[in-house]
DNA sequence: AACAAATCGGGAATTTCTCCCGATAGAATG
DNA sequence: CATTCTATCGGGAGAAATTCCCGATTTGTT
């Protein structure tokens, strides 16, 4: 009996890698890929896999809010995130989401192949690229979770329209909360907040 | 004689999806593929390929600087640049450097085979979803030298205070100005300035 | 000299941001 | 079980910024 992988991911070169690189292996079966979170909910609901690939920075619904509805849903399934990013302060929160691993996009494929196979044994994978350390200094853990996940969006160039379509917010809590942020990292400007993001590992584009 | 094609990309998944996926038709020959500029700099010396895929957006050199040197050094193997960005302008300066295609990671694995042939055929070819509207040309070089100085401080992260101290200007004329540079440059928040900047290589992220 | 383009900033309307507030939900504590 | 604390969500009002208009001056070009 094989593992059902579903995998969301919006470059369809990652996508078809993966489904390549897993189905050579006779214990993995890729059902289908997405290529959006819209995608990703909706297939969940058609057909349930066992594992879910997926990375974060997809159109539409994505990142820590997608993880999010996927485990109040469908609690059971095995959630790997596989994105860009390399900040520990993410892997954390996603960590306490509930997802089973967090592997690097620039892992080399034995590294996914391992981590992916790990998971399936029923172990926490994370790729050895992400140095997990308690960074209680570092200001971006004053942030709550909502704020972060605001911090995300503005980071990423959304204006206050667009992040409150992305997580379903009004834009006056997004304005509310931006100003908090801005208070709580002591900064005065959205542009600073990006700078810190870029050191942070958190805003590389799409 | 299959064409000699040299990958580059940080993530794993993306090099190894492209070689599994061009190496299944016997035209082509994944020679190698490289992680970062520096690598495909060096691999260009020591084995010259027929065709280089290189993402933009890698650890150390990359983007439009890394076209540029490739250029310079080796004017005749061809370029295909295979990265996230579906930038017009990004893309026509591609051109301008002589870059033979673009395709947007977004594209479809077809349309990636496709384009791949077009060039190896001699042909230049854009991934349909790059809009390359004509009359729009070049936003940055509709900057007037003053507006680019406004631009440059803006990008650095300066407040309007800062900027009008540095440049002698009253902060209302920076408030104009970047009013202007939004409007020319068909965007809305200033924090896409710095997307923009760091494309050009004018405000490097770390 | 004549003309176009660029520079600089004031005024006013508009939009956005900030700070305050209350309501609610969930977790933690006594 | 009641209570306290924190997080979340958004309304309202004033403060601050942005935008769009304008005219005055400088610079460059033919």
């Amino acid at each position: 009996m094989s593992l059902k992988i579903l995998i969301a991911d919006d470059h369809a070169i990652v996508s078809s890698g993966l489904t390549l690189l897993l189905n050579s292996q006779s214990k993995y079966e890729v059902m289908t890929s997405v290529t959006n979170g819209e995608q990703l909910l909706t297939k969940c609901q058609e057909d349930l896999p066992d594992l879910i690939i997926t990375d974060l920075s997809m159109p539409g619904i994505g990142g820590v809010e997608l993880i999010r509805r996927l485990r109040i849903k469908w609690p059971n399934i095995n959630i790997i995130v596989f994105s860009i990013y390399q900040n520990s302060y993410l892997v954390m929160r996603l960590l306490d989401l509930g997802v089973k691993g967090y592997i690097s996009k620039n892992s080399d494929t034995d590294i996914l192949l391992n981590g992916v196979s790990a998971i399936a044994q029923g172990e926490t994978y994370i790729s050895p690229d992400i140095c997990l350390e308690p960074d209680q200094g570092k200001p971006l853990s004053k942030l709550t979770a909502r704020e972060f996940d605001i911090f995300c969006c503005v980071a990423k160039g959304l204006s206050a329209k667009q992040a409150s379509d992305k997580l379903y917010l009004s834009e006056k809590t997004i304005a509310n909360n931006i100003s908090i942020i801005k208070n709580k990292l002591q900064i005065s400007s959205s542009i600073e907040m990006i700078h810190l993001a870029i050191l942070e590992g958190l805003a590389s584009p799409s």
